[in-house]
DNA sequence: GCTACGCTCTGTAGGTACTACAGACTCAAG
DNA sequence: CTTGAGTCTGTAGTACCTACAGAGCGTAGC
């Protein structure tokens, strides 16, 4: 690193490797206004600080979490406001909560047809097939 | 539909209609090579017959399966190969089937963090919240 | 001082799977 | 003959990155 990490500021391979984000990633979430252009050097180098890390890692972990990146604006402009903010959140958490559910049914259903379906397939070095068949129908 | 559907041959909004894909999709799996290049009228119109209905049918089947367009791509050509399918199908729907449970034990562990914070949540008009706090530690 | 190496900078293209639109053309009914 | 609906084409937009080319910068070693 080429300072002390919590000195002066990090380059972006620092903070990249600090939050374990991809280097170009954070290039793009400038780009898109996700996160702040940071201050430069005379040459024109990112330096970034404490605060870029934790906005990266708010970023990063509402990602994890399954939010779009839309949401994830919306949670951080609503931190950034201050006012009576956790009704709201939850309130978003929920709807994104239903999100989640839904995939999560669609994907059993999707497991139960394949599993049921393969079940019935021998496997055999033969050319017809219930998969295909099911496919095919 | 211009013509008894399955008369002489349909147009693409017939079989849109009958298959229930996008019109749009259609036209985008004619060009990545996932349908063939239909027949045309002498003005250019492209008409589609049986084999289009029934190919088209077992695409969008493997995608509601979520099966990647490559892996439908690679199905196709197995049925179209015809030499024992059987194992060889059997296989690639066992590798599916093996992402298919990875995203669901993904997604719910997804559910798991958000249930659980969301219940911490009180839901008032206060301006700490421990959904934030989840995200930003 | 100079060179070599590694890092940074920029813009841009690629990937997945569509979806939508503009502007031109065709076709059939009234 | 006009009108309206369908079709044709190319292209751009969506979400979310990831990767690369070609230029410039910074520093360690000689």
């Amino acid at each position: 690193m080429s300072d002390h990490v919590f000195g002066k500021g990090m380059q972006r391979a620092d903070l990249a490797k600090l939050t374990g984000c991809n280097l170009e990633t954070i290039r793009y979430y400038e780009k898109i206004g996700m996160m702040p252009d940071p201050p430069r050097t005379a040459s024109g180098y990112r330096i970034y600080g404490e605060d870029h890390v934790s906005r990266l890692r708010f970023i990063l972990r509402g990602r994890e979490l399954g939010f779009s990146l839309d949401e994830v604006r919306g949670l951080l402009a609503l931190v950034e406001g201050g006012a009576q903010t956790c009704a709201e959140v939850k309130e978003r958490t929920e709807r994104h909560l239903a999100d989640v559910r839904a995939k999560i049914a669609d994907l059993r259903r999707i497991e139960k047809v394949l599993t049921q379906t393969a079940a019935q397939c021998s496997g055999d070095m033969v050319p017809d097939c219930p998969i295909i068949e099911m496919l095919a129908s």
